[in-house]
DNA sequence: CTAGATGCAAACGGTTTGCAACTAT
DNA sequence: ATAGTTGCAAACCGTTTGCATCTAG
């Protein structure tokens, strides 16, 4: 069916995790969604699979890197698949979208800032609130 | 004593806000912390003070723009005393110590990068993980 | 005097964990 | 066969709330 779901399973057996049927329920829910998502909405989605499992389940995906966590303002946690690649996120306060960009000069110019404070820069991450364009 | 705690307890009352024993006693060990901290040690700094006047306080604190709110990597909390102005966060692994810093070029660029989107910028958020200059 | 603030303990919501039963490999 | 996985319910942790009491203004 959908070729995410699929890639995403074998990431999971390459990792040495095993392909089970919840799992197979859950990576098609997150395909399906086709955006970011709560772990409450995932569950609603997957009836038959329970809560923890649904937890432990996205907990193994970010570490295998099928998905990445979005932290709101509020401070409320969405996931959705991780696109890979240093990008930074446009957040839409009305529909929750979110989408990616990233930007070169934008990445050097933040280096630049750490460095000059004498940062030594691990990670970073910037999220932009607003409107998306079709909600504008 | 402290000139922070004192200006901070101003601008409660001229928020209509009392100045009470709690608050005032909130408030000298947020200043005394002399950077961020998180609800558990300042409930711990101030024992005589029952945990939800501690939160009902700094929620109090941050619409008061006397605080702001800083989420780690982690998706945890800490608080710290609010600059003014707009500005950024270098936040340190190790320490946990958050530096402020602000840069134009990078504020244009972020709104032109939201722009070329088609998205309207609320608000942006922008953290650097790493280590500080004194932990690297 | 009285609206606002406090402390306590109970409620809460999201997440995790212990455990016995199950299943992919 | 057996280590990994699941579901359930209970535990957890940070935060909020109801309520009776107290106090700054």
């Amino acid at each position: 069916m959908t070729t995410q779901a699929e890639s995403s399973s074998e990431r999971l057996s390459v990792g040495g995790h095993r392909v089970t049927a919840p799992r197979r329920a859950i990576l098609d829910a997150i395909a399906r969604a086709g955006g970011p998502f709560t772990i409450e909405e995932l569950t609603s989605r997957v009836p038959a699979v329970g809560r923890a499992t649904v937890f432990r389940t996205v907990k193994l995906l970010q570490e295998s890197e099928v998905l990445c966590r979005v932290i709101l303002e509020d401070g409320s946690v969405r996931y959705q698949l991780s696109r890979g690649g240093h990008h930074h996120h446009l957040i839409c306060s009305e529909c929750g979208t979110v989408t990616d960009f990233s930007d070169p000069e934008l990445d050097r110019l933040i280096h630049e800032n750490a460095g000059s404070a004498g940062f030594q820069l691990d990670a970073h991450s910037l999220e932009l609130y607003g409107r998306c364009a079709s909600c504008a």
